[in-house]
Formats: structure tokens, C-alpha cells, sequence
DNA sequence: CGGATCATTGATCATAGTCAAACCGCGTGG
DNA sequence: CCACGCGGTTTGACTATGATCAATGATCCG
């Protein structure tokens, strides 16, 4: 499991030749990936929130932990609308270097074609068992045409996507690496949370490891580690072994670099 | 002229209390913003190009360089479609750290609200005097109705600004501050190159200051001119005062770190 | 129970940041 | 037309954040 998104030579270039670096396998294969998708007979009926086509279910699809929904250089002929479970959504560089770009949770719409139709510069990885709805292009344009109010919400949710890209970058490009784990686990807590309304248990389960904690945040897992000892031993998370315990929300929030008004407004809406 | 961007205490908190550090507003009050839009009297044709709803021309307003058109914390009424000029879409964090997430070429679209209706969490600022299309949400509203075209068009321009915003944010956090910085220069020599099909120059006007792409890159205007510096000596881009000339196209892929294929397609398509 | 995956810790190093000073290009006004 | 000044660039010396390399431990799951 998590075959596709495990670890390997992280070989990093320091600004010199990297041709003499060890190369990791640009999709390593595993068995899983080859299989079948499972089409899926009994779904939970909480599903239905997330869908972005309320009448179209035959595209349901279920996928164990591993599986690829895309890859990086297919062309888009789906797109896929996660009903649950978690996906990375990932990039890789030549020489094995990943970067997970998005945790999409419930809700979420992934491999929208591009306007300029080139392929597809991302893959995204079930990191649990995972429901989702698999919609042909061909359908989409379709209900497109006949229905305005999805075109709306699609147009939304894909700003929103570019919007949590961009606040997800700035977290990469300008905050400490402490700041930068601290964001991801609370933005990770209030989204999550967000799905589950009234329900403020400040335990869950981040089903991410170390390593792909550091994917997401431009880190290596090391660092990583360093980084949650010391937030553990302040007291602010907890965090070992996939289980999340938000110790002071507070200080996390403040960590995090987040300003306390527009957290707060995280812990309202839902957001995919 | 380039006020809002410009530098300032770019204090950075080495893990240790961000409260003893000098503070920047979070807004630079600068007298141009103040200034109401210019309504466009004549536009130079070939914006038309550009243009989400080709039959709408009211919204059409001409700004000076280093206008807002939008600001971080405001809640969109309007989207904002370039039909000519460069706009740098940003992000501040609260002490003054800054990210531009996004070059916004003639083309492009912003401010496109999200599914969760929440504030509006980057900014836009004019680098050159732009011709900007400004939507309101009404207006973009009906059309969707009545124009299934317009739809598919809008997810699609969407869908590749998040596919941009996943590129740039595998750059920012798996590339090496030379790699970053050939990417930057190579994706926008060629995205501005796409949109004069034919015109193979090898020289072109970047309206960026060595700080603004350092905020694109995530890296310090010094660091960012050190890396300039051993490019331009090893003969590979040369960039100075805004001028950027391709010395060694070849080179700066390599550099760059991007798949040589993808790098071609890249010089095919118009692409925002 | 046993192997594999994941986490932890230490020692050392390098990339990029910080601080500071000087320089250059260009527009402006005397 | 030249001096001035400001924004932008360049360079140097030093620091520090986070990477690398390496070994040991903990947890999970079949």
C-alpha cells in the first residue's frame, strides 16, 4: 500500500549535475494499479452530498488504498468527483522528487481538462479506500448544456481548488518549515472537520505519513519528524502514527501564521 | 509605480517569536489605488482574442501600473478577465512575507468566487497598464444559462489555472533556487511567447523586478540575483533591468528540470 | 511472530537567508 | 545638461534553516 507515493532515492540536485544521480522509476509499478475498478453496488447514502451530478451515478466507482485514479501524462477523458475517502493529488520532477499539491477530500473534482487540452501535469493516488464517481467528458458537456446550476457550482469548486493552491504555495514558498506543518495540520483538521458539522472531536486520523507530510510541504520526512517532536513536546499537536490530537488549537492557529478571523471562519462552512 | 508590491521590512521569523519584528501594513496605501477605473474608450483589437464573453464590452476599464484589482479580504462581485497587460496575483502573510502565486497573462481570469463564498484570499496588482474585463457576478450568472460554450470555457480556463498554480508549487517546493528560477523565466518566456504565434524572439520585456521574482520563486531578491548572476555567466538567460534574452534554450530546459517533450508542447499552444 | 513500513535521533554539511554597503540606470528638476 | 535621488541591482561576510547520511526503534499487519 501507498506503493506509488513511497519513499526511494529522494535524490536531490544541490545545484549541480544531475545526471549522475539515481533515478527513480518515473511511475513505479505495482500490482494494484493494473487491476479493474471495482463498480460499486451499495454506496452510504452520505455520499450523495458530494456529488456534482445528483442523477448520475453509474459512474461509481470504489478503489483500495494505492490505486491511481490518474497519471501524470494521460489525457483527461473523465473527470473524477470524490464521494469519500482521501486522494493525493500529486506532481513528480525527472529524478523521483514528488510534491503532493492536494489533499482532496470528499466532494472534490479532479482531472478537469485543461483549456489548451495538453496533457495532464498531475496524478492522484487513493490514500484510503475510496468512492468516486467517474463522469465521461462526454456527460459532462452534456449536463453542462442542460443544466446552468452545475456549471455554477463546477466553475466554484474549481476556483476554490485554485484558491487552497495558492494559499497552499505561499505556505511552501514564504513560511518556516514550522509554520508550513503547522498550516497543513490545521488546514487538514478544518477541512476534515468541516465534513463532519457539530462534531468537535480534536482527534482523527490523518491517514498521511511522515513522508508525504513532507511532500505536501516541500520538507523531507526528517525534518518533518524534527518539526512534530517539537510542536508535541509544546504541546500545540500530537501527531504519531497517522493519529492527529489537536492539543491548543490556539497556539496552532497562531504557529500556523493564520490570522484567528479567517480560521475561525474555517471552522464554519463546509469546503469540499 | 509598483508600490503594493514593493519591497519593505521582509522580516522572516527564524522559528523563534514573529512578535518583536517590525510589522508592514498589510496594505500599503498608495495614491493610484484610490483613483477611480478608467472606462475604455478604444481598445486595440486583437484583445478580442481574450475575451470569456466575446458580446460583452461594458465592463471593459483601462488601469495604470500598480492597481489593485482586487484585494486580499474583499468578497468578489465581479471577475476579472485580461484582455491585455501582465497582473501579478499575490498573497501576504501577516508580517509582510509575500507570495506572488500567479503571472496573470491577457487571457486570464480572476477573482472567480469560490463554492464556500468565503473572503477572497489573494490580491491582483496591474504590473504593466492593463485592459481588464470586469464581470459582474450577474452578468456571468445569466451567461452561463444561456451559453453552454461560455461554461465549458470558464471550467477549462479554471481548471489550467490550477493546473499552473500545481506546476509552480512543485517548483517552488521540490526545485533547487536555480531550478526555480529557470523554470520561472522559461514558463514565462514561453506563455508570453504563445500569444504571438510565429514570433520566435528570443528577447522579450519581463515586467518583474529581481524581488518580484524572488516572491514567485520563494527566495530573498539577493539569493535571486545570485542565481541570475551564474546563469547569465554560464550563458545560459541573461536578465537585467527587465530585459530577458534566451542565450541557450536547450540549457535552460535542462536547468529548468522539465521533460524536453513537455518543454516542446509548451512552444505549440496558445495557452492564457 | 516476523518482516516491512514508519518514526526517531545524532552528526555533519550546504543551500539559501540576513545584514550591510556600494553601485547603476533612469527620470526629474534646477 | 548635469546633479540629484530613488528604485533596483550587485557583491561580500557571516549565519541558520533545513538537507543529508546513517543507524536504531516502534508499530502494524498478515
Amino acid at each position: 500500500m501507498f506503493q506509488g507515493l513511497t519513499a526511494q532515492e529522494a535524490a536531490r540536485p544541490s545545484g549541480g549535475p544531475l545526471d549522475d544521480l539515481s533515478r527513480r522509476p518515473k511511475r513505479p509499478k505495482d500490482g494494484a494499479d493494473s487491476e479493474a475498478w471495482a463498480p460499486v453496488i451499495g454506496l452510504p447514502p452520505s455520499t450523495d452530498a458530494y456529488r456534482l451530478l445528483p442523477r448520475f451515478r453509474t459512474g461509481d466507482r470504489r478503489m483500495p488504498v494505492g490505486r491511481d485514479l490518474f497519471r501524470i501524462g494521460e489525457t483527461s477523458k473523465s473527470i473524477f468527483n470524490l464521494l469519500s475517502g482521501w486522494v493525493a493529488v500529486y506532481t513528480l520532477l525527472e529524478d523521483g522528487r514528488r510534491q503532493i499539491v492536494h489533499f482532496a477530500l470528499p466532494g472534490a473534482v479532479m482531472g478537469m481538462p485543461t483549456s489548451n487540452g495538453a496533457k495532464i501535469s498531475y496524478g492522484a493516488q487513493a490514500l484510503t479506500e475510496v468512492v468516486v464517481s467517474v463522469i465521461p467528458n462526454t456527460v459532462l458537456t452534456t449536463v453542462l448544456k442542460d443544466d446552468p446550476e452545475v456549471s455554477m457550482r463546477l466553475a466554484s469548486t474549481l476556483a476554490r481548488d485554485t484558491s487552497i493552491a495558492y494559499d497552499h504555495m505561499t505556505s511552501i514558498g514564504r513560511r518556516t518549515a514550522r509554520e508550513r506543518v503547522a498550516y497543513l495540520l490545521l488546514e487538514l483538521f478544518t477541512r476534515h472537520r468541516a465534513q463532519w458539522p457539530g462534531n468537535s472531536i480534536e482527534e482523527m486520523v490523518i491517514p498521511l505519513t511522515q513522508e508525504q507530510i513532507g511532500d505536501a510541504t516541500g520538507l523531507t520526512f526528517v525534518h518533518v519528524n524534527r518539526v512534530l517532536s517539537t510542536l508535541r513536546k509544546d504541546k500545540i499537536v500530537h501527531f504519531h502514527y497517522r493519529r492527529l490530537r489537536i492539543l491548543d488549537p490556539d497556539r496552532l492557529i497562531e504557529v500556523a501564521g493564520v490570522d484567528p478571523q479567517t480560521a475561525m471562519s474555517w471552522f464554519e462552512r463546509r469546503s469540499t
